[in-house]
DNA sequence: TAGATTGTTAATCGATTAACAATC
DNA sequence: TAGATTGTTAATCGATTAACAATC
């Protein structure tokens, strides 16, 4: 009780020093209370509980406390957090403050949906690009952005500095895209077809899996 | 090396016995690997190895044998596992070998890219049910349903035993029909909505977050 | 036989939880 | 002051990983 930890250099208690990268499972976490902030934002929310956060995220509160207080004071005691500057402080822990550009393939149902969201601009993901396969399709305008053809793809990459490319067509044509994204040096894929993706080690795919979310969630309705 | 456990019976040793409910991370664990299992076999796949589930699922290779030899020797070694019978028995331990049925609400590009995708029949999920508010769409035919006014969600929800309420609305009209699943009984609601939803304890909420991955991506991918 | 991959152990690391003093 | 909620500790539980014998 009385001891101090002033010599104690645990790597337990070590938090997240600059420069050392976040744990998988902490940049997961702030993703997600990013996530949830941003929209209590937009519905005029001042603050914020580690309770509500908890109740949104399915995450337990005194972790949300922990993984906050390991990078700073965030909070007050009695109130919660103060939504608009905790937006900030994860935003700026996630280095994911700026700006990035994202193309997206495929202009049917699911790419119109996805063009007309609001979810990556609210986190600062820009769709610059939009492409199809099909001739009917390339040339007509989505919102602000003409559907491009396949071929350009490489010149957008280059031209427009796109990060993330978001893979919104059928599952037979989804490896395809891949291919040709991995091509031109694009490092991040985002799939929302079903299809499993082979790609090289440096690129990461994350595949989208609603009904993976509903088994489970079933699950626990069964049991 | 030589002392035998056969009195030992540590509770991390029990792994999961018949009646027990599974941990939430062995559950949710077990929910990827079947989406894996179930796009491999539609590719044609006979046998597939803990490393290229690992590939396709994030997940380590050793945590993917540990959880499966839980339940029993399902593989063959130097060789992997079937995919045909690895799914059976993942079906089996998860419980969701029957039929779900579910209701989708919104017709919009959403809805329909949902309504028109295999994933949640892949699972036995059958959408039973598409409703929207729009006059105009009411009454048309998506695929094998018809769209139906919101009126009609409390005798749908009854008679067709709905289980899972998908919500592809606008933020703005989320909340709304998630009081109406509430009060017609559903337990499990899907929001693909950027809505924070309020709900009572006993009903489980998921939110879709697709831009959270993409944070959580971006942040390896520039540090 | 040779190569591959499972099943399993043991050691470590990180997540989870309860509890509560500090303090707004 | 009274109530609420953070920040933090300590104890436990589950996940992660390396390693390797077993065996297909």
């Amino acid at each position: 009780m009385i001891e101090q930890a002033v010599e104690r250099h645990d790597v337990s208690d070590e938090l997240i020093v600059d420069g050392e990268r976040l744990s998988l499972g902490v940049a997961a976490r702030l993703s997600r209370y990013l996530q949830v902030l941003t929209q209590a934002r937009k519905m005029g929310r001042e603050t914020i509980s580690s309770q509500e956060l908890s109740d949104y995220t399915h995450i337990n509160p005194t972790q949300i406390r922990r993984d906050l207080s390991g990078f700073g004071k965030f909070g007050k005691r009695g109130v919660g957090y103060n939504v608009d500057s905790l937006v900030s402080e994860i935003r700026k822990i996630l280095r994911t403050a700026g700006q990035h550009n994202i193309a997206l393939f495929g202009a049917g149902n699911l790419g119109l949906a996805i063009a007309s969201s609001d979810i990556f601009a609210d986190h600062g993901f820009q769709i610059v690009a939009m492409f199809d396969v099909d001739p009917s399709v390339v040339g007509t305008q989505v919102g602000s952005l003409a559907v491009r053809d396949f071929g350009e793809l490489g010149k957008v990459v280059a031209e427009q500095e796109v990060v993330v490319g978001v893979i919104a067509v059928p599952a037979t044509a989804a490896q395809a895209v891949a291919d040709r994204l991995v091509d031109a040096g694009v490092k991040i894929i985002f799939n929302y077809s079903e299809q499993l993706l082979q790609v090289p080690p440096e690129v990461t795919v994350h595949t989208s899996s609603p009904a993976v979310d509903l088994l489970y969630a079933l699950y626990f309705y069964l049991t």
